[in-house]
This record gives C-alpha cells, sequence and structure tokens, in this order.
DNA sequence: GCCAACGTTGGC
DNA sequence: GCCAACGTTGGC
C-alpha cells in the first residue's frame, strides 16, 4: 500500500469548529467547491493524518489533528436542491465533487497561530503562508513534525 | 466590515 | 481561448 501522507484542511470555527468534530468523532468533508482541493481530496488514503485549521478565526491557525478515516466518494450535497451546495452541473453519473471522511484524533494544548507559522522559516513554503485561499493541502512529513511538536510542548 | 487575491463563468 | 465581470475566501 501507499506511504501516509501529510495534508492540511481548514475550516471556519463558526461552521465546523474542531470541537464538533470531536462531538460527532467523524465527519464528512463536504461542501469543498474547488478543483484542486478536490484533486487533493481524492489522493487521500486511510490513515493519512490531517491538521485541522481554523480560518476565519481569532487567531486563526492550526489547532489540532485528524485521519482520513474513508476514502474520496461522491459529495452527497451536491445533489441536494435545497443545499448551498447543490451543484445543478453535477449529475450522479458524473458527480462533481468528492469528499473524504475525517476521524478526530486530538485538540493540541498549544495551538499554532498563522502568525507563528509565518515566522517560522522552516514553515514558510507551506501554501497556508502563500496560497492562503486552498482549503485543502499537502504538508511535508518535515513541516508536520515541526508542528505537531510545536503543538504538543 | 473591508478589501486583496484568486477562482470561475460566460460572452465574444 | 481571451478576458471582463463576478463571486468567494480569509486575514486584518
Amino acid at each position: 500500500m501507499s506511504e501516509i501522507k501529510y495534508w492540511l484542511m481548514k475550516s471556519e470555527p463558526d461552521t465546523y469548529p474542531l470541537e464538533q468534530l470531536k462531538k460527532e468523532k467523524k465527519s464528512l468533508w463536504d461542501g469543498v467547491r474547488n478543483y484542486q482541493a478536490r484533486n487533493f481530496m481524492k489522493e487521500m488514503n486511510v490513515g493519512d493524518q490531517i491538521l485541522f485549521y481554523h480560518s476565519n478565526a481569532k487567531p486563526p491557525g492550526v489547532v489540532g489533528l485528524a485521519q482520513v478515516s474513508k476514502k474520496a466518494v461522491p459529495d452527497p450535497t451536491q445533489f441536494k436542491k435545497n443545499s448551498k451546495y447543490f451543484d445543478p452541473k453535477s449529475t450522479q453519473e458524473k458527480p462533481r465533487w468528492e469528499c473524504v471522511e475525517v476521524k478526530y484524533k486530538k485538540t493540541f494544548k498549544n495551538m499554532l497561530s498563522l502568525n507563528e507559522v509565518k515566522e517560522m522559516k522552516s514553515l514558510a513554503d507551506m501554501p497556508l503562508v502563500n496560497r492562503s485561499r486552498l482549503s485543502v493541502q499537502p504538508v511535508s512529513k518535515k513541516q508536520f513534525d515541526i508542528i505537531v511538536k510545536h503543538c504538543e510542548s
């Protein structure tokens, strides 16, 4: 099988905070409507590690860990007419959007704010810093380890 | 709430 | 295939 990969996924605390994933244990990561983000989710395998990031928060930053619990499946919200994620151009035969299921792992003792990420040279080339609008992005093992170490010590 | 950056849509 | 118009993201 393939190696474990590392990712960062964003969520707004007003919409879906980490605490809610903790309560629900698992959740479909639905509602992503960006092709690049979708393509990354299609690359994910069960067991891949996820940095959970709170965007539009005060302050924004990495707050915890999740992990992929199911490979990508068609996002059910794209077919629901009354959903804000409904996509009229998507069909059951040819769904446009997919999403993975993620499982709660932990909430960090110390979050790592975006400010701190920007200050750390070793994290300077993260998409988070220079591709700020990408909501699902790959993270190198090195970066992942640096962040986890910072947040747990 | 503002606005810069960026992605998508649709007319041509 | 270009590009203007428009919509969204997300930091501040």
